[in-house]
DNA sequence: TAATGTAATGTAAGCGTTTACATTCTGCAA
DNA sequence: TTGCAGAATGTAAACGCTTACATTACATTA
């Protein structure tokens, strides 16, 4: 390795605890000894070992991150919010995208139980008993993200899919839409039940009878938002509005309408829910919902920060719903903005 | 923490040290001792504290990532990449944005001076000489992603940009351009550097002079593709195409366009690079060059794997050039593809 | 049966810190 | 001068593992 402790108490011909006591600014030193350590270990570009410091004091200054996937623009705005926050706090961060099922569990446990890391951020959209039950059990500072809100037991941050769901349908609906389609996200997936719930509660409030054939099964993938389209289309009586549960899927809805020669919002009207960048170039832009993503993560890893300090308990049952907004495009019919809104 | 090693020893009724042999199944241990210290491990659900192997081991079985950012998809396709290969790998991995230019130095010396990780991938888009310098010092395991050719002495993985410039300014060439603008990136960014390079050898191998009224400075951002598009369609001899250093730029080319009421690729032809999944949604699909980014990642873990395994010399210095592929759209004048390509 | 080689296991020394506790200094009051 | 409090420093154990080396058990051979 390099330079370590002794080398450096050695030469200030001091003992290795009057060195730590010194770097660590913790005990007694004199002021003079103090200088003189402190000058050693920056003439030899001295880094304590964080591994051996770990080991000591059961502390890694490291959190463990897992995300179901890292291939989305939503998941790198969690990451970057976390990094960030990390980064003010002088922590870590070990990311991992949970490759498979099974292995979220493998992962989640080796983080935890092994000390590798002081806490752990979780996102598991589709939250199985198995391991629901693990993370229940488990002692060790853990924050969960858009877990469904019948998790009541755990620690949590959100976004408030429901009200976003429902606000997005309401604007809809003063559009005079009458047959407004949902496409779905998979049951199962709390972000899809969330907005599901949202969308149908937001219908019932109005008085518009939920039309069970205009809720099509999709699974957040642009692909199926194409493939929704075309089966609503494709009903003997069309919706006049199609609410998809996610930008992407509107993606493929814009695709499918653009290939079908359907115009948005003329022949019909489209919103998602995100908010990704890529909603904005759409034309016309997108209306959809804002999730403040980013924030999320940083409300997370400020809060995971808090139980590894123990200045909350762990033990107690937290969560939070970021709320969302509604970005008015101009896909829903609603006046066309004058231009793109890209910086 | 939770169950150790000594535990499990007492429980199988054997040393700790025969515990380590079996369980990492390096040196001699009877089978049915084995047999039975495993059994014990699986019901206490014991995970070996990787902290303290790695103080004994010298390894972390973890490897650093060091990024500009955390925030493009440029970004997220290589954490992608380097992700798949560690998890393969049974690797974990620390990702760091470099917060500010100072700080990739600093977290750079924290990661490989005090062995928090085994090895390291960095990637510094504009390499100063102080950077430099301690990386050509550094004994450690280090990759590093697109850096200039002049770096000679180091490990590098990158994407050919030089080749990919040439290859896509000739491409516009052949379209009967004549005048051939280009926005490039920031002097100094090596990516930046080598494009204008290969932009600049095309012109000249087909015979056509340059005009320095044709390039313009951008930075790489939508915005500034928005306001070089402005500023070169104010020359009084206009382009009839411009090559944007990278899709980002080339978005705002679109956009620009757009509003000034130009037609892409009517009026003026249009090329990016980079091949970002936003490229596929312009209207036309945009002409660019398909930079095999997750690959850059891949293949970059895989060689610091070896370098750490000691299969390589970690003083021979290497450099590969992934090359690029033309991704042919609309926007250069070519004829119309018949639809996206989303999925 | 004794000697020998090898397989199985144990002992203990690290790895580089932190930190409880012990020791030595220092200055000041008695 | 002595005693003593408190500051400064030192000693050594602990963190949980790996591993070189020592020891023991066992089978084989002379």
């Amino acid at each position: 390795m390099s330079t370590n402790i002794i080398e450096i108490a050695k030469r200030a011909g001091v003992s290795i605890a009057t060195v730590s006591r010194a770097l660590n600014n913790n005990g007694p030193v004199r002021e003079e000894t103090r200088q003189k350590i402190l000058q050693i270990s920056r003439d030899l570009n001295y880094k304590p070992n964080p591994i051996a410091r770990g080991l000591s004091r059961k502390r890694t200054d490291t959190i463990g991150v897992i995300l179901p996937e890292l291939v989305d623009e939503f998941f790198m705005d969690i990451i970057r919010g976390i990094d960030e926050e990390a980064y003010r706090a002088n922590k870590y961060v070990l990311v991992s995208s949970s490759h498979s099922q099974r292995d979220v569990i493998e992962t989640f446990l080796e983080f935890m139980v092994s000390g590798r890391v002081d806490g752990v951020i979780l996102m598991i959209p589709h939250l199985h008993e198995e391991a629901a039950e693990l993370i229940r059990k488990s002692k060790h500072p853990l924050v969960m993200l858009n877990v469904g809100r019948e998790n009541k037991d755990v620690v949590s941050f959100n976004i408030d899919n429901y009200q976003g769901a429902y606000a997005i349908t309401r604007h809809l609906i003063e559009h005079q839409n009458e047959r407004i389609a949902m496409i779905k996200g998979y049951p199962g997936n709390c972000d899809a039940e969330g907005r599901l719930m949202g969308y149908r509660d937001a219908l019932d409030h109005s008085g518009i009878a939920l039309d069970e054939d205009l809720v099509v099964q999709g699974d957040f993938t642009v692909r199926s938002g194409y493939d929704g389209f075309r089966q609503l289309m494709s009903r003997n009586k069309k919706p006049d509005a199609i609410f998809a549960a996610n930008d992407m899927m509107a993606l493929g809805i814009y695709e499918a309408a653009r290939i079908s020669g359907i115009r948005i919002p003329d022949d019909i009207s489209v919103a998602g829910f995100d908010d990704i960048f890529l909603s904005r170039l759409l034309l016309p832009r997108l209306t959809t919902v804002h999730a403040p993503i980013q924030e999320l993560g940083i409300r997370a890893i400020q809060y995971l920060f808090k139980i590894i300090d123990g200045e909350v308990d762990p033990k107690t049952p937290h969560r939070e719903e970021l709320s969302t907004s509604l970005i008015i495009g101009g896909s829903c019919g609603c006046p066309h903005q004058s231009g793109h809104n890209l910086f």
